[in-house]
DNA sequence: CAGTGGTCTAGACCACCTC
DNA sequence: AGGTGGTCTAGACCACTGA
Protein backbone atom coordinates (compact mmCIF):
# COMPACT_ATOMS: atom_id res chain seq x y z
CA UNK A 1 0.00 0.00 0.00
CA UNK A 2 1.86 3.36 -0.93
CA UNK A 3 1.26 5.99 1.31
CA UNK A 4 0.00 9.25 -0.21
CA UNK A 5 3.37 11.03 1.39
CA UNK A 6 5.15 9.97 -1.56
CA UNK A 7 4.81 13.20 -2.97
CA UNK A 8 7.08 13.02 -5.91
CA UNK A 9 6.06 9.74 -6.94
CA UNK A 10 4.23 10.12 -11.27
CA UNK A 11 1.91 7.04 -9.87
CA UNK A 12 1.07 8.59 -6.93
CA UNK A 13 -2.77 8.35 -6.08
CA UNK A 14 -4.41 8.67 -3.09
CA UNK A 15 -5.45 5.84 -0.55
CA UNK A 16 -8.82 5.60 -1.30
CA UNK A 17 -8.42 5.73 -5.02
CA UNK A 18 -5.83 2.21 -4.24
CA UNK A 19 -8.84 0.80 -2.09
CA UNK A 20 -11.28 1.10 -5.15
CA UNK A 21 -8.89 -0.38 -7.44
CA UNK A 22 -8.82 -3.26 -5.10
CA UNK A 23 -12.06 -4.03 -3.91
CA UNK A 24 -13.10 -3.68 -8.33
CA UNK A 25 -10.39 -6.63 -8.77
CA UNK A 26 -12.29 -8.58 -6.13
CA UNK A 27 -15.92 -7.58 -8.26
CA UNK A 28 -14.09 -8.49 -11.30
CA UNK A 29 -12.40 -11.78 -9.90
CA UNK A 30 -16.05 -12.76 -9.29
CA UNK A 31 -14.83 -12.95 -4.98
CA UNK A 32 -18.05 -11.17 -4.59
CA UNK A 33 -20.79 -11.52 -7.24
CA UNK A 34 -23.81 -9.45 -8.32
CA UNK A 35 -26.26 -9.48 -5.08
CA UNK A 36 -23.71 -10.99 -2.76
CA UNK A 37 -23.13 -8.74 0.51
CA UNK A 38 -19.41 -7.85 0.54
CA UNK A 39 -17.17 -7.61 4.23
CA UNK A 40 -18.16 -4.58 5.99
CA UNK A 41 -16.59 -1.43 6.25
CA UNK A 42 -14.17 -2.23 9.03
CA UNK A 43 -13.23 -5.92 7.80
CA UNK A 44 -12.17 -4.17 4.86
CA UNK A 45 -10.29 -1.47 6.59
CA UNK A 46 -8.44 -4.21 8.63
CA UNK A 47 -8.07 -6.30 5.49
CA UNK A 48 -6.17 -3.12 3.53
CA UNK A 49 -4.12 -1.69 6.92
CA UNK A 50 -6.37 1.63 6.65
CA UNK A 51 -8.88 3.40 8.27
CA UNK A 52 -12.46 2.94 8.11
CA UNK A 53 -13.02 5.85 6.56
CA UNK A 54 -10.99 5.55 3.89
CA UNK A 55 -12.99 2.28 3.34
CA UNK A 56 -16.11 4.28 3.30
CA UNK A 57 -14.97 7.37 1.01
CA UNK A 58 -13.22 4.44 -1.70
CA UNK A 59 -17.06 2.84 -1.27
CA UNK A 60 -19.35 5.88 -1.52
CA UNK A 61 -18.00 6.55 -5.00
CA UNK A 62 -18.56 3.50 -5.94
CA UNK A 63 -22.15 3.61 -4.66
CA UNK A 64 -22.20 6.86 -6.27
CA UNK A 65 -21.58 4.86 -9.32
CA UNK A 66 -23.72 2.00 -8.81
CA UNK A 67 -21.33 -0.75 -8.35
CA UNK A 68 -21.85 -1.02 -5.14
CA UNK A 69 -25.25 -0.88 -2.66
CA UNK A 70 -25.06 0.19 1.45
CA UNK A 71 -28.02 -0.82 3.26
CA UNK A 72 -28.05 0.77 6.35
CA UNK A 73 -27.57 -2.10 9.07
CA UNK A 74 -27.48 -4.83 6.83
CA UNK A 75 -24.23 -4.24 4.51
CA UNK A 76 -22.98 -3.66 1.99
CA UNK A 77 -23.91 -5.29 -1.62
CA UNK A 78 -22.80 -5.61 -4.95
CA UNK A 79 -25.59 -4.26 -7.41
CA UNK A 80 -27.47 -6.51 -9.38
CA UNK A 81 -29.65 -6.24 -12.52
CA UNK A 82 -31.88 -8.32 -10.66
CA UNK A 83 -32.77 -5.54 -8.15
CA UNK A 84 -35.61 -3.47 -9.72
CA UNK A 85 -34.56 -0.31 -8.08
CA UNK A 86 -31.49 -0.95 -11.13
CA UNK A 87 -34.59 -2.01 -13.51
CA UNK A 88 -34.86 1.33 -15.64
CA UNK A 89 -31.20 2.10 -15.75
CA UNK A 90 -30.62 1.18 -18.93
CA UNK A 91 -33.98 1.65 -20.73
CA UNK A 92 -35.28 5.35 -20.86
CA UNK A 93 -38.15 4.58 -21.98
CA UNK A 94 -41.73 6.08 -20.69
CA UNK A 95 -45.41 5.83 -22.11
CA UNK A 96 -46.78 9.22 -22.94
CA UNK A 97 -49.45 8.68 -19.92
CA UNK A 98 -46.96 8.60 -17.46
CA UNK A 99 -47.69 5.16 -15.74
CA UNK A 100 -45.28 2.40 -14.93
CA UNK A 101 -44.64 0.14 -18.05
CA UNK A 102 -45.06 -3.50 -18.04
CA UNK A 103 -42.76 -4.75 -20.84
CA UNK A 104 -42.53 -8.14 -22.12
CA UNK A 105 -39.18 -9.08 -24.01
CA UNK A 106 -40.04 -11.44 -27.15
CA UNK A 107 -36.89 -12.77 -27.96
CA UNK A 108 -37.06 -13.03 -32.20
CA UNK A 109 -33.86 -14.82 -33.43
CA UNK A 110 -30.79 -15.66 -32.34
CA UNK A 111 -27.66 -17.05 -34.45
CA UNK A 112 -23.58 -16.80 -34.72
CA UNK A 113 -21.76 -15.29 -37.05
CA UNK A 114 -18.24 -13.58 -37.59
CA UNK A 115 -17.41 -10.15 -37.04
CA UNK A 116 -17.51 -7.57 -39.64
CA UNK A 117 -15.09 -4.96 -39.38
CA UNK A 118 -17.86 -2.86 -38.02
CA UNK A 119 -18.96 -4.98 -34.82
CA UNK A 120 -15.57 -5.85 -34.19
CA UNK A 121 -14.19 -2.66 -33.84
CA UNK A 122 -16.60 -2.01 -31.71
CA UNK A 123 -16.72 -4.71 -29.62
CA UNK A 124 -13.04 -4.81 -29.70
CA UNK A 125 -12.56 -8.06 -31.37
CA UNK A 126 -10.26 -9.54 -34.23
CA UNK A 127 -12.15 -9.24 -37.51
CA UNK A 128 -13.71 -12.96 -37.80
CA UNK A 129 -14.15 -13.55 -34.35
CA UNK A 130 -17.28 -15.61 -33.57
CA UNK A 131 -20.30 -12.81 -32.35
CA UNK A 132 -23.79 -13.92 -31.83
CA UNK A 133 -26.78 -11.68 -33.24
CA UNK A 134 -29.69 -11.39 -31.51
CA UNK A 135 -33.58 -10.08 -32.35
CA UNK A 136 -36.55 -8.96 -29.90
CA UNK A 137 -38.98 -7.14 -29.82
CA UNK A 138 -40.25 -5.42 -26.39
CA UNK A 139 -43.81 -4.90 -26.07
CA UNK A 140 -45.77 -3.23 -23.80
CA UNK A 141 -49.10 -4.47 -22.79
CA UNK A 142 -49.10 -6.20 -26.18
CA UNK A 143 -47.93 -3.17 -27.83
CA UNK A 144 -44.69 -3.05 -29.56
CA UNK A 145 -42.29 -0.80 -28.47
CA UNK A 146 -38.65 -1.58 -29.41
CA UNK A 147 -37.29 -3.49 -31.95
CA UNK A 148 -33.36 -4.44 -31.24
CA UNK A 149 -30.88 -6.12 -32.94
CA UNK A 150 -28.15 -6.86 -30.21
CA UNK A 151 -24.25 -7.74 -31.43
CA UNK A 152 -21.89 -10.08 -28.65
CA UNK A 153 -18.98 -11.17 -28.31
CA UNK A 154 -19.67 -15.20 -29.17
CA UNK A 155 -16.38 -16.58 -26.71
CA UNK A 156 -18.49 -14.04 -23.57
CA UNK A 157 -21.71 -15.86 -23.93
CA UNK A 158 -21.04 -19.53 -24.78
CA UNK A 159 -24.03 -21.63 -24.59
CA UNK A 160 -26.37 -18.62 -25.44
CA UNK A 161 -29.38 -19.66 -28.23
CA UNK A 162 -32.99 -18.53 -28.42
CA UNK A 163 -34.20 -21.56 -26.35
CA UNK A 164 -32.21 -20.29 -23.68
CA UNK A 165 -33.63 -16.50 -24.02
CA UNK A 166 -37.40 -17.93 -24.69
CA UNK A 167 -37.68 -19.77 -21.37
CA UNK A 168 -35.54 -16.65 -19.20
CA UNK A 169 -37.74 -14.94 -17.25
CA UNK A 170 -35.75 -12.01 -16.26
CA UNK A 171 -34.44 -9.46 -18.40
CA UNK A 172 -31.36 -9.48 -20.54
CA UNK A 173 -28.99 -8.07 -18.05
CA UNK A 174 -29.96 -10.25 -15.47
CA UNK A 175 -29.65 -13.41 -17.63
CA UNK A 176 -25.77 -12.16 -18.88
CA UNK A 177 -25.16 -11.47 -14.94
CA UNK A 178 -26.54 -14.76 -13.56
CA UNK A 179 -25.45 -16.95 -16.23
CA UNK A 180 -22.80 -15.87 -18.00
CA UNK A 181 -20.86 -13.43 -15.05
CA UNK A 182 -20.87 -10.78 -17.50
CA UNK A 183 -22.13 -7.42 -15.69
CA UNK A 184 -23.22 -4.51 -17.58
CA UNK A 185 -22.10 -1.35 -15.29
CA UNK A 186 -21.81 1.68 -18.16
CA UNK A 187 -23.96 2.57 -21.83
CA UNK A 188 -22.75 5.11 -24.56
CA UNK A 189 -25.86 6.05 -26.40
CA UNK A 190 -26.53 7.87 -29.63
CA UNK A 191 -29.91 8.92 -30.60
CA UNK A 192 -31.08 9.71 -34.15
CA UNK A 193 -34.02 9.85 -35.81
CA UNK A 194 -34.48 7.83 -38.67
CA UNK A 195 -37.53 6.25 -41.31
CA UNK A 196 -38.80 2.89 -40.43
CA UNK A 197 -38.04 0.37 -43.38
CA UNK A 198 -40.33 -2.19 -43.60
CA UNK A 199 -39.09 -4.92 -41.22
CA UNK A 200 -39.36 -2.54 -38.41
CA UNK A 201 -42.44 -1.03 -39.46
CA UNK A 202 -44.01 -4.14 -39.38
CA UNK A 203 -42.81 -5.49 -35.89
CA UNK A 204 -43.71 -2.43 -34.59
CA UNK A 205 -46.80 -1.98 -36.41
CA UNK A 206 -46.29 1.53 -38.19
CA UNK A 207 -46.53 2.71 -41.58
CA UNK A 208 -43.09 2.47 -43.90
CA UNK A 209 -40.86 5.23 -43.34
CA UNK A 210 -42.40 6.78 -40.07
CA UNK A 211 -40.17 8.60 -38.09
CA UNK A 212 -38.65 5.81 -35.35
CA UNK A 213 -36.23 6.69 -33.04
CA UNK A 214 -32.79 4.85 -33.57
CA UNK A 215 -30.77 4.07 -30.43
CA UNK A 216 -27.65 2.79 -30.68
CA UNK A 217 -25.64 1.67 -27.54
CA UNK A 218 -22.12 0.03 -26.51
CA UNK A 219 -22.48 -1.40 -23.06
CA UNK A 220 -19.28 -1.88 -20.84
CA UNK A 221 -18.66 -4.24 -18.06
CA UNK A 222 -15.60 -3.58 -15.69
CA UNK A 223 -12.36 -2.13 -17.07
CA UNK A 224 -14.50 -0.24 -19.36
CA UNK A 225 -14.48 -3.44 -21.52
CA UNK A 226 -17.31 -3.39 -24.37
CA UNK A 227 -19.55 -6.31 -24.30
CA UNK A 228 -22.62 -5.60 -26.13
CA UNK A 229 -23.84 -3.37 -29.30
CA UNK A 230 -26.90 -2.56 -29.78
CA UNK A 231 -29.33 -0.59 -32.41
CA UNK A 232 -32.62 -0.11 -30.74
CA UNK A 233 -35.72 1.38 -33.00
CA UNK A 234 -38.14 2.89 -30.73
CA UNK A 235 -41.55 3.52 -31.83
CA UNK A 236 -42.25 7.02 -29.97
CA UNK A 237 -46.08 7.53 -31.26
CA UNK A 238 -47.07 6.38 -26.82
CA UNK A 239 -43.65 6.25 -26.25
CA UNK A 240 -40.73 8.95 -25.37
CA UNK A 241 -36.98 8.77 -24.15
CA UNK A 242 -36.88 10.05 -20.83
CA UNK A 243 -33.43 11.67 -20.10
CA UNK A 244 -32.47 13.72 -17.10
CA UNK A 245 -30.02 16.51 -17.38
CA UNK A 246 -28.36 17.59 -14.44
CA UNK B 1 -29.46 24.12 14.68
CA UNK B 2 -30.72 21.31 14.89
CA UNK B 3 -28.27 18.00 16.50
CA UNK B 4 -28.98 14.90 14.85
CA UNK B 5 -29.83 13.67 18.78
CA UNK B 6 -33.17 14.50 18.11
CA UNK B 7 -33.98 11.16 17.21
CA UNK B 8 -37.63 11.02 17.30
CA UNK B 9 -38.16 14.26 15.70
CA UNK B 10 -40.64 13.75 12.47
CA UNK B 11 -38.25 16.50 10.94
CA UNK B 12 -34.99 15.09 11.99
CA UNK B 13 -32.16 15.55 8.60
CA UNK B 14 -28.63 15.31 9.49
CA UNK B 15 -26.61 18.02 10.15
CA UNK B 16 -24.92 18.33 6.75
CA UNK B 17 -28.28 18.88 5.12
CA UNK B 18 -29.42 21.56 7.00
CA UNK B 19 -25.79 23.24 6.01
CA UNK B 20 -26.45 22.46 2.47
CA UNK B 21 -29.86 23.90 2.64
CA UNK B 22 -28.24 26.92 4.60
CA UNK B 23 -26.08 27.40 1.46
CA UNK B 24 -28.32 26.48 -1.19
CA UNK B 25 -30.71 29.78 0.37
CA UNK B 26 -27.55 31.79 0.28
CA UNK B 27 -27.34 30.84 -3.41
CA UNK B 28 -30.84 31.37 -4.19
CA UNK B 29 -30.51 34.90 -2.31
CA UNK B 30 -27.79 36.03 -4.99
CA UNK B 31 -25.60 36.34 -1.37
CA UNK B 32 -23.19 34.61 -3.77
CA UNK B 33 -23.75 34.74 -7.85
CA UNK B 34 -22.65 32.45 -10.42
CA UNK B 35 -18.44 32.52 -11.02
CA UNK B 36 -18.71 33.99 -7.18
CA UNK B 37 -16.19 32.48 -4.50
CA UNK B 38 -17.93 31.41 -1.34
CA UNK B 39 -16.60 31.55 1.80
CA UNK B 40 -13.94 29.01 3.18
CA UNK B 41 -14.75 25.41 4.57
CA UNK B 42 -13.28 26.82 7.80
CA UNK B 43 -15.26 29.88 7.72
CA UNK B 44 -18.56 28.34 6.63
CA UNK B 45 -17.82 25.60 9.47
CA UNK B 46 -17.31 28.95 11.96
CA UNK B 47 -20.81 30.72 10.69
CA UNK B 48 -22.58 27.67 10.99
CA UNK B 49 -21.35 25.99 14.15
CA UNK B 50 -20.09 23.05 12.76
CA UNK B 51 -16.93 21.34 12.13
CA UNK B 52 -15.45 21.45 9.10
CA UNK B 53 -15.84 17.88 8.32
CA UNK B 54 -19.79 18.72 7.90
CA UNK B 55 -19.38 21.63 5.86
CA UNK B 56 -17.04 19.46 3.41
CA UNK B 57 -19.93 17.10 3.18
CA UNK B 58 -22.43 19.62 2.46
CA UNK B 59 -20.22 21.14 -0.50
CA UNK B 60 -19.13 17.65 -1.26
CA UNK B 61 -23.03 16.96 -2.36
CA UNK B 62 -23.73 20.47 -4.12
CA UNK B 63 -20.40 19.92 -6.16
CA UNK B 64 -21.78 16.30 -7.29
CA UNK B 65 -24.84 18.16 -8.89
CA UNK B 66 -22.68 20.97 -10.34
CA UNK B 67 -24.21 23.42 -7.99
CA UNK B 68 -20.41 24.09 -7.01
CA UNK B 69 -17.22 23.74 -8.49
CA UNK B 70 -14.21 23.18 -6.22
CA UNK B 71 -10.52 24.23 -7.16
CA UNK B 72 -8.07 22.90 -5.00
CA UNK B 73 -5.84 25.65 -3.52
CA UNK B 74 -8.09 28.94 -4.71
CA UNK B 75 -11.34 28.32 -2.89
CA UNK B 76 -15.23 26.81 -3.93
CA UNK B 77 -16.83 28.64 -6.26
CA UNK B 78 -20.81 28.97 -8.09
CA UNK B 79 -20.95 27.05 -11.01
CA UNK B 80 -21.74 29.19 -13.79
CA UNK B 81 -22.63 28.55 -17.68
CA UNK B 82 -19.75 30.92 -18.55
CA UNK B 83 -17.47 27.79 -17.47
CA UNK B 84 -16.53 26.10 -21.01
CA UNK B 85 -17.29 23.08 -18.69
CA UNK B 86 -20.86 23.41 -18.24
CA UNK B 87 -20.96 24.38 -21.60
CA UNK B 88 -22.10 20.98 -22.93
CA UNK B 89 -23.97 19.82 -19.61
CA UNK B 90 -27.23 20.88 -21.28
CA UNK B 91 -26.82 19.96 -24.79
CA UNK B 92 -26.12 16.70 -25.75
CA UNK B 93 -25.24 17.24 -29.40
CA UNK B 94 -21.92 15.39 -31.54
CA UNK B 95 -21.50 15.14 -34.81
CA UNK B 96 -21.07 12.32 -36.88
CA UNK B 97 -17.42 12.22 -36.94
CA UNK B 98 -16.85 13.30 -33.56
CA UNK B 99 -15.00 16.95 -33.71
CA UNK B 100 -15.53 19.27 -31.46
CA UNK B 101 -18.76 21.20 -32.57
CA UNK B 102 -18.64 24.77 -33.47
CA UNK B 103 -22.41 26.28 -32.47
CA UNK B 104 -23.95 29.51 -33.52
CA UNK B 105 -27.15 30.54 -32.14
CA UNK B 106 -28.95 32.41 -34.69
CA UNK B 107 -32.33 34.50 -32.93
CA UNK B 108 -34.99 34.29 -35.34
CA UNK B 109 -37.97 35.71 -33.28
CA UNK B 110 -39.12 36.93 -30.14
CA UNK B 111 -42.01 38.17 -28.97
CA UNK B 112 -44.63 38.37 -26.07
CA UNK B 113 -48.04 36.78 -25.74
CA UNK B 114 -50.20 35.09 -23.12
CA UNK B 115 -49.50 31.41 -21.75
CA UNK B 116 -51.81 28.85 -23.10
CA UNK B 117 -52.74 26.21 -20.49
CA UNK B 118 -50.07 24.15 -21.62
CA UNK B 119 -47.18 26.76 -21.42
CA UNK B 120 -49.00 27.86 -18.06
CA UNK B 121 -49.26 24.17 -16.26
CA UNK B 122 -45.92 23.35 -17.67
CA UNK B 123 -44.32 26.79 -16.12
CA UNK B 124 -46.81 26.73 -13.40
CA UNK B 125 -48.19 30.14 -14.45
CA UNK B 126 -51.77 31.39 -14.22
CA UNK B 127 -53.30 30.76 -17.28
CA UNK B 128 -53.44 34.50 -19.36
CA UNK B 129 -49.78 35.41 -17.69
CA UNK B 130 -47.30 37.07 -19.52
CA UNK B 131 -44.97 34.52 -21.43
CA UNK B 132 -42.06 35.34 -24.03
CA UNK B 133 -41.84 32.90 -26.90
CA UNK B 134 -38.38 32.68 -28.68
CA UNK B 135 -37.49 31.06 -31.93
CA UNK B 136 -33.74 30.01 -32.63
CA UNK B 137 -31.65 28.28 -34.51
CA UNK B 138 -28.39 26.43 -33.91
CA UNK B 139 -25.85 26.11 -36.24
CA UNK B 140 -22.65 24.34 -36.91
CA UNK B 141 -20.16 25.87 -39.09
CA UNK B 142 -23.11 27.24 -41.39
CA UNK B 143 -24.87 23.92 -40.84
CA UNK B 144 -28.41 24.11 -39.29
CA UNK B 145 -28.63 21.48 -36.56
CA UNK B 146 -30.90 22.32 -34.14
CA UNK B 147 -34.61 24.40 -34.32
CA UNK B 148 -35.51 25.55 -31.01
CA UNK B 149 -39.16 27.05 -29.72
CA UNK B 150 -38.40 28.10 -26.18
CA UNK B 151 -41.27 29.20 -23.94
CA UNK B 152 -40.07 31.63 -20.96
CA UNK B 153 -42.14 33.31 -17.82
CA UNK B 154 -42.38 37.24 -18.77
CA UNK B 155 -41.88 38.55 -15.48
CA UNK B 156 -38.58 36.52 -14.72
CA UNK B 157 -37.04 38.09 -18.56
CA UNK B 158 -38.09 41.31 -18.09
CA UNK B 159 -36.57 43.20 -20.91
CA UNK B 160 -35.90 40.23 -23.35
CA UNK B 161 -35.93 41.21 -27.20
CA UNK B 162 -34.86 40.14 -30.01
CA UNK B 163 -32.31 42.65 -30.11
CA UNK B 164 -30.77 41.45 -26.83
CA UNK B 165 -30.34 38.03 -28.01
CA UNK B 166 -28.92 39.07 -31.39
CA UNK B 167 -26.12 41.38 -29.47
CA UNK B 168 -25.36 38.66 -27.21
CA UNK B 169 -22.23 36.93 -27.45
CA UNK B 170 -22.87 34.48 -25.14
CA UNK B 171 -25.31 31.60 -24.47
CA UNK B 172 -28.43 31.34 -23.77
CA UNK B 173 -27.95 30.23 -20.41
CA UNK B 174 -25.56 32.61 -19.77
CA UNK B 175 -27.24 35.45 -20.80
CA UNK B 176 -30.05 34.52 -18.45
CA UNK B 177 -28.13 33.78 -15.42
CA UNK B 178 -26.14 37.61 -15.98
CA UNK B 179 -28.61 39.50 -16.85
CA UNK B 180 -31.23 37.99 -14.95
CA UNK B 181 -29.86 35.74 -12.25
CA UNK B 182 -32.16 32.77 -13.48
CA UNK B 183 -29.56 30.09 -13.22
CA UNK B 184 -31.02 26.75 -14.76
CA UNK B 185 -29.77 23.85 -12.68
CA UNK B 186 -31.37 20.59 -13.81
CA UNK B 187 -33.47 19.77 -16.75
CA UNK B 188 -35.74 17.13 -18.12
CA UNK B 189 -35.61 15.98 -21.30
CA UNK B 190 -38.77 14.14 -23.37
CA UNK B 191 -37.31 12.60 -27.01
CA UNK B 192 -39.51 11.34 -29.84
CA UNK B 193 -39.13 11.02 -33.42
CA UNK B 194 -41.23 13.04 -35.66
CA UNK B 195 -41.24 13.95 -39.44
CA UNK B 196 -40.41 17.70 -40.34
CA UNK B 197 -43.37 19.89 -40.85
CA UNK B 198 -42.68 22.97 -44.06
CA UNK B 199 -41.14 25.12 -41.02
CA UNK B 200 -38.74 22.52 -39.86
CA UNK B 201 -37.88 21.51 -42.70
CA UNK B 202 -36.69 24.43 -44.30
CA UNK B 203 -34.92 26.14 -41.96
CA UNK B 204 -32.72 22.66 -41.27
CA UNK B 205 -32.51 22.12 -44.87
CA UNK B 206 -34.35 18.74 -44.96
CA UNK B 207 -37.11 17.48 -47.17
CA UNK B 208 -40.55 17.75 -45.85
CA UNK B 209 -41.36 15.06 -43.86
CA UNK B 210 -37.96 13.59 -43.33
CA UNK B 211 -37.36 12.43 -39.91
CA UNK B 212 -36.43 14.62 -36.64
CA UNK B 213 -35.59 14.46 -33.25
CA UNK B 214 -38.03 16.37 -30.85
CA UNK B 215 -36.53 17.12 -28.06
CA UNK B 216 -39.02 18.72 -25.11
CA UNK B 217 -37.28 20.23 -21.98
CA UNK B 218 -38.67 21.55 -18.92
CA UNK B 219 -35.97 23.01 -17.27
CA UNK B 220 -35.74 24.20 -13.63
CA UNK B 221 -34.01 26.24 -11.39
CA UNK B 222 -33.58 26.40 -7.49
CA UNK B 223 -36.17 24.82 -5.63
CA UNK B 224 -37.49 22.75 -8.20
CA UNK B 225 -39.25 25.80 -10.09
CA UNK B 226 -39.84 25.35 -13.63
CA UNK B 227 -38.30 28.31 -15.82
CA UNK B 228 -37.97 27.45 -19.54
CA UNK B 229 -40.09 24.82 -21.98
CA UNK B 230 -38.33 24.39 -24.77
CA UNK B 231 -39.63 22.06 -27.80
CA UNK B 232 -36.21 21.52 -30.26
CA UNK B 233 -36.00 19.43 -33.65
CA UNK B 234 -32.56 18.24 -34.31
CA UNK B 235 -31.24 17.59 -37.22
CA UNK B 236 -29.31 13.92 -37.28
CA UNK B 237 -28.05 13.55 -40.50
CA UNK B 238 -24.76 15.18 -39.61
CA UNK B 239 -25.20 14.91 -35.72
CA UNK B 240 -26.57 12.80 -33.01
CA UNK B 241 -27.75 13.27 -29.32
CA UNK B 242 -25.39 11.57 -27.47
CA UNK B 243 -26.30 10.17 -23.68
CA UNK B 244 -24.07 8.41 -21.36
CA UNK B 245 -25.81 5.64 -18.89
CA UNK B 246 -24.31 4.87 -15.80
C1' DC C 1 4.61 32.18 2.88
C1' DA C 2 -0.27 31.80 4.21
C1' DG C 3 -4.66 30.11 2.75
C1' DT C 4 -7.37 26.95 0.24
C1' DG C 5 -9.18 22.39 -0.67
C1' DG C 6 -7.76 17.10 -0.35
C1' DT C 7 -6.56 13.05 2.34
C1' DC C 8 -6.26 10.21 6.39
C1' DT C 9 -6.92 8.92 11.06
C1' DA C 10 -9.24 7.73 15.58
C1' DG C 11 -12.99 7.84 18.27
C1' DA C 12 -17.70 8.79 19.64
C1' DC C 13 -22.39 8.19 19.07
C1' DC C 14 -26.86 7.43 16.25
C1' DA C 15 -30.03 4.68 13.24
C1' DC C 16 -31.30 0.49 11.48
C1' DC C 17 -31.55 -4.52 11.07
C1' DT C 18 -31.35 -9.26 12.83
C1' DC C 19 -31.11 -12.60 16.22
C1' DA D 1 -27.44 -7.41 22.37
C1' DG D 2 -24.43 -7.01 18.72
C1' DG D 3 -23.45 -5.90 14.05
C1' DT D 4 -24.00 -2.91 10.15
C1' DG D 5 -23.81 1.55 7.85
C1' DG D 6 -24.55 6.88 8.88
C1' DT D 7 -23.14 11.13 11.13
C1' DC D 8 -20.09 14.22 13.49
C1' DT D 9 -15.93 15.77 15.52
C1' DA D 10 -10.93 17.14 16.12
C1' DG D 11 -6.58 17.10 14.54
C1' DA D 12 -2.73 16.11 11.51
C1' DC D 13 -0.55 16.50 7.28
C1' DC D 14 -0.38 16.90 1.93
C1' DA D 15 -1.14 19.42 -2.56
C1' DC D 16 -2.09 23.38 -4.95
C1' DT D 17 -2.40 28.43 -5.68
C1' DG D 18 -1.02 33.10 -5.58
C1' DA D 19 1.06 37.02 -3.37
Amino acid sequence: MTRPSNTHSPTFSPLYQQIRELITKSLESGEWGPGDIIPSESELAERFGVSQGTVRKAIDEMAAENLLVRRQGKGTFVDTHEDPRSYFRFLRLASNEGDLLALKSVPLECWRAKAGTDVARTLALEPGASIIILRRLLQNENEPAVFDEIYLPGELFSDLTLDILKSSEMSLYSLFESRYAVRMIRADERLRAVSADRVSAELLQVAEGSPLLLVERITFTYGNKPVEWRRGFYSTQNFYYHNELG
